[in-house]
DNA sequence: TTTAAAGTCTATAGAATTGATAGACTAATT
DNA sequence: AATTAGTCTATCAATTCTATAGACTTTAAA
């Protein structure tokens, strides 16, 4: 990749193409974490940290021992970028004075109450924000059927 | 910060602030670095190196010896945030597959042409670039007057 | 109850990027 | 000529991202 700085992490969109390959097996009971790891293209050792902090986060599930593997522990509908991205990457926004949970004050601020930039930055994070909390697991799955329908 | 994965750079914050700087001061010719310096908080000489991109990117032109500085060589009203964020922090976009100018595959991806993450952060993209793009320096100044008579 | 399959946890490390600084050099204006 | 100001290159510490290694623990089926 040639510039990185606004993208996401490739922890996040490993987590995203993960829970979208468990979502669309949902049915299948668990699954291990290297067949995820060949199927998605993904180191498996860094998948399975991946995978630990979705446990831990309670997006998903794991079972010990033979017959087990992960399985999503909430609906696909109920799972949605904006959650994912906030989980790996931190808050959505472009400037910390413009995050909800995680406000900071911008360092070199002079008077963050009438700033201009501060008010465009807030507005591009909650149409974002808007977006990526309609982009549930169901409603990729959903586009790419749309897509494929096409072609 | 906490985080700063999708946040846009310093150096990205330090030159809108600069631009705006100069914006509000396009009547009193150039403005010496030391002033810009000063008045936004930037390291004297992280900023120069800002200037220097900036007049590179033709947006800048500054003059020599005393009386001397930067200014202005576009209209407050063309130079836009989406302009800036992309000179220093590259794409505007979460992902290498949805950028326009700087376009790369991703890596693990299978199915680039069905795939539904990419639909989705494709939206987002335009989305945020529709809102950057209107943000020119005129409309920051011009909407800091605006918090500023609510107030 | 043994054994193989699978998950957990900790530590580490290289690469890349960011933010910042120093200093020498060059150009222009008064 | 002297002063003010811009240009350019190199360097550096700190942080973050990506990835890997290996030992350990748990579970379930044979």
């Amino acid at each position: 990749m040639i510039y990185l700085q606004t993208m996401i992490s490739k922890k996040t969109k490993y987590a995203i193409n993960a829970l979208v390959h468990l979502a669309k097996r949902e049915d299948e009971g668990p699954i291990v974490i290297s067949e995820i790891a060949e199927a998605e293209n993904i180191p498996r050792k860094f998948l399975e940290a991946i995978l630990l902090n979705l446990k831990k986060a309670g997006v998903l599930a794991s079972k010990k021992g033979k017959g087990g593997g992960y399985y999503l522990l909430q609906n696909p509908e109920e799972i949605n970028l904006a959650d994912v991205m906030r989980l790996f990457d931190g808050p959505i926004a472009f400037l910390p004075c413009v995050t909800y949970k995680y406000y900071e004050r911008c360092e070199e601020c002079k008077d963050e109450e009438t700033c201009g930039i501060r008010d465009v930055f807030f507005e591009v994070r909650n149409k974002t924000v808007e977006l990526l909390k309609a982009a549930s697991l169901s409603e990729i799955i959903k586009r790419e059927s749309a897509l494929i329908k096409i072609l």
